[in-house]
DNA sequence: GATGAATGAGAGTTCATTCAT
DNA sequence: AATGAATGAACTCTCATTCAT
């Protein structure tokens, strides 16, 4: 952004910033488990050890910041999808075994699925990042099941995220098995 | 105060207050469905064209109101359980049917199923009214089918409503057909 | 209100009226005593079992119905001012002895004195009560005093009593002793 | 954060943060005398021309503020009685003028003898402050003069400052001289 | 760049007072 | 006359966001 000698250091004042920009994120990750992804800022930047406003530096809303925290996981988990496609035998399998780990993924973080079920304008930027990302992969899934007549056509490939998102949501409640509901569902995918 | 005599008018004052309650209901059943259940008192007392302590004076705590404004349907869907398991020659045809009047209920109610989630002890009271009411006829429908073999023991009743609370939470995505996900878990339900 | 017959007993109404005055003094005496002359007004209508709008008949602002409440009380004690005047052969005696009684009956009216230090306007008519009422008996006590060389002249009864009241206020810390420290004050007046 | 070279200055930032909190005590003051302690914080603030979450980072409860406003006259108040009993003869005397002192603090104070009548448990830290600052400067006052013989004995110091403080609440009537009354309380205290 | 103090909008709740019945 | 429901102002406290240092 400043005039840099091109002589100089590339990246000097980064090593702060992407020190802190760490930080933030590893606060951000354990205030979102413990006290949902609407935990306030003040309790991210004083678990971070840093002021507020250096949050809204480098995340300048909290969808950013969401994002942020979930992206490498989020990317893991969208790469799998390829991968299990090429190892299982039956397309079917490969996307039981997908959304496993989709389940996985979720279950531990406390409140995010409830903010994925948020309309709130603030979250779009959110929303769009975790479906762009995964949609495409579950389409590939559903569409090898489908080709090989094991899942009936037409389900919406977000539909199905969705729904297992928000069978994953408000783990709360003590007889609640978030991962049992999920396969249930996948369960009735299954044709014959 | 007490029953006078027959012809008697049984409550003079009540009449407007009653209109009120009767507009708070249905203000609040509005405002909840727009904003969710935790949009403030005032907007719900503007909504029905009262003051905020009316609010106070019907409804004591938040809960109450929600409590109140489901009542009538939760108590219609409670009942609807025994009458489908007598009409049905398939226990497992009566479950899903009865779970479709469930959805037909939360699907019209933007934001109940979110409070379901929530775990703010404020809602225990609203917990435990949706649970009584509704756990033991699920129960008693899924018990059917599990002793005419349609459907596999074992699952716990609670879970299964709320499940379906989850998946029709958050409706905002335009491509999400809860009841069809719904659909698809009862099927994975079924056994053979 | 209503038509009348002429040969109606002159005041029926006036029964129930007088019953729910009598109700409502009652109620406040015993509210004023509990939570202090500040106590909400329905409090008190829900003692007297009456509606808060009879408490606004009967008594249009707060400060009516304190003076009523302890009008009685502040009566009597005007009246003894002369009588122990009469009976006591020390004027000062006399004044010692008319104080006692002042904090007897303060002393039992929990948060009387308070309100008596309040300068909210609204209580402009009780200051004006129980002043008119007691500070000429005060003066004359004082007076006699002076003219026998009791007590020093030129102290304003209206100071004096004011004092008492506020020694009186308060009495919520344990070691305090409100009718020692005006025993003591009143011995400070005494000459020699 | 550490103290660094002799020359920097101590705390950067602090510098419109202490304004403000001058300016809070200020402003506290000033309302307090105005409207008793109980004024709504919003008036404060206003006063004081700052926000009202600037209170509340300031001062968390009221307590806190009140204390805040008044410490450094209560240290001085509590600091002058040892130098008093040193630079007078008679212990009595000391006693006298060091009342003199205190009135003279709670005669500005509008409304703080009023919080000090107060029961309400939230003010229970501010009466532990006042009496526990000065109720022992009190004591050693009275000890020395029952000593002497000057001062009857098994006077609770307590009792005695709050006696004074009551006396000075609620100047507000025209005629009343709180000082005058003070004096005669403690005229009365003196043996022959 | 980073800090954390300041801001001000807003939520819940209480209560004196009015008013329709 | 009496009732008590309704009103709405007032107050406390919290938090996302901005801004001076």
């Amino acid at each position: 952004m400043t005039d840099r000698a091109s002589t100089a250091p590339p990246a000097r004042k980064r090593a702060d910033a992407q020190r802190n920009e760490q930080a933030l994120l590893d606060a951000a990750a354990a205030a979102f488990g413990a006290s949902g992804v609407g935990v306030p800022v003040r309790d991210i930047a004083a678990r971070a050890g840093v002021g507020v406003a250096t949050i809204y530096r480098h995340f300048p809303t909290r969808a950013d910041l969401i994002v942020a925290v979930y992206r490498h996981q989020v990317e893991a988990c969208a790469e799998a999808g390829p991968a299990l496609l090429a190892e299982c035998p039956s397309p079917y399998d490969a996307l039981a075994r997908w959304i496993d780990l989709f389940v996985d993924f979720l279950d531990t973080k406390h409140g995010l699925a409830a903010v994925l079920q948020s309309d709130d304008p603030g979250h779009a930027a959110l929303h769009a990042y975790f479906l762009d990302r995964l949609v495409p992969v579950c389409k590939q899934l559903l569409d090898s099941a489908v080709k090989v007549g094991e899942v009936a056509p037409r389900l919406d490939p977000l539909g199905l995220l969705y729904a297992v998102g928000n069978l994953c949501a408000g783990q709360a409640v003590p007889r609640y098995d978030a991962r049992r509901m999920v396969r249930l569902m996948i369960t009735g995918l299954r044709l014959r």
